[in-house]
DNA sequence: TGAAAAACAATAACGACTTATCATTTTCCC
DNA sequence: GGGAAAATGATAAGTCGTTATTGTTTTTCA
């Protein structure tokens, strides 16, 4: 279990940004974070979130995803290599294990690309919502 | 060839805009798009570039692509299915034909998501960049 | 427990990007 | 070619997500 100490102090509310993170089932906007957040925290203001949240940036805990609709998402960096699924109907966003990509990192490409990284979006309809 | 006539009259100021996207290698800035049109348009303004982007985005001749990096590019809807190839040394983005993705649209995934399209973003260097 | 410092909530301010305004220039159709 | 209407360029204003400010509350440690 890694250490929530972020500042100098231990906050209910550090905490609570933190396990929400760690305990979604994909990345999460600012607005969810804040949301859930509230379970725990009634009150919980928007700038403790965003305070938070550069905060476990900085300690590596967590990073940020930019989906291709421009939607800012933030996730625990102890994911290792995934992508995202985007439900069309729902508009959720969801961790996948499995990477569809063929080309293994440092291969190239036709037209002397030489891939190191890549990141994928999926789109299309989740468990939940088709019948 | 599509007739450039997207309001009523027919300008030397969109006719360059809409010139600059379909003859770039890949999706381009606002900055990008108002650069390369002054070589054509001197004096061109910025609030052109936004008027006529929307324009062409209305008559379907050109879409947003939002990077991963959480930039705004345009780029060509004549383009077909593909993808984007990012360079992390000279940060110029791509277009690339081939897609290395494995499944096919409308293919299913585990844990019972349905994949109706996907968008990928691959990072690297380009011939230009690697010696 | 009590005091100093950190963190908080509320909200004003900021910054980057985009859109609106308006006087001037350009297009286009008679 | 000339005039009405559209489009342009300059820039002010608006938007929206994020950060800074400030007075209050909470944490921590002697």
């Amino acid at each position: 279990m890694t250490e929530t100490r972020l500042g100098q102090r231990k906050t209910k509310q550090r905490d609570t940004i933190l396990e929400v993170i760690r305990s979604a089932s994909g990345p999460l906007t600012v607005e969810e974070i804040h949301q859930r957040g509230q379970h725990d925290v009634p009150g919980l203001g928007i700038a403790t979130v965003y305070r938070t949240l550069k905060l476990l940036q900085e300690a590596g805990l967590i990073e940020t995803v930019i989906l291709p609709t421009g939607e800012t998402r933030y996730e625990p960096t102890e994911l290792g290599h995934h992508h995202h699924f985007h439900c069309r109907t729902c508009d959720v966003v969801f961790d996948l294990d499995a990477c569809p990509v063929e080309i293994p990192g440092g291969g190239s490409y036709p037209g002397g690309y030489i891939v190191e990284d890549h990141e994928i979006t999926l789109y299309g309809t989740c468990p939940a919502c088709h019948v």
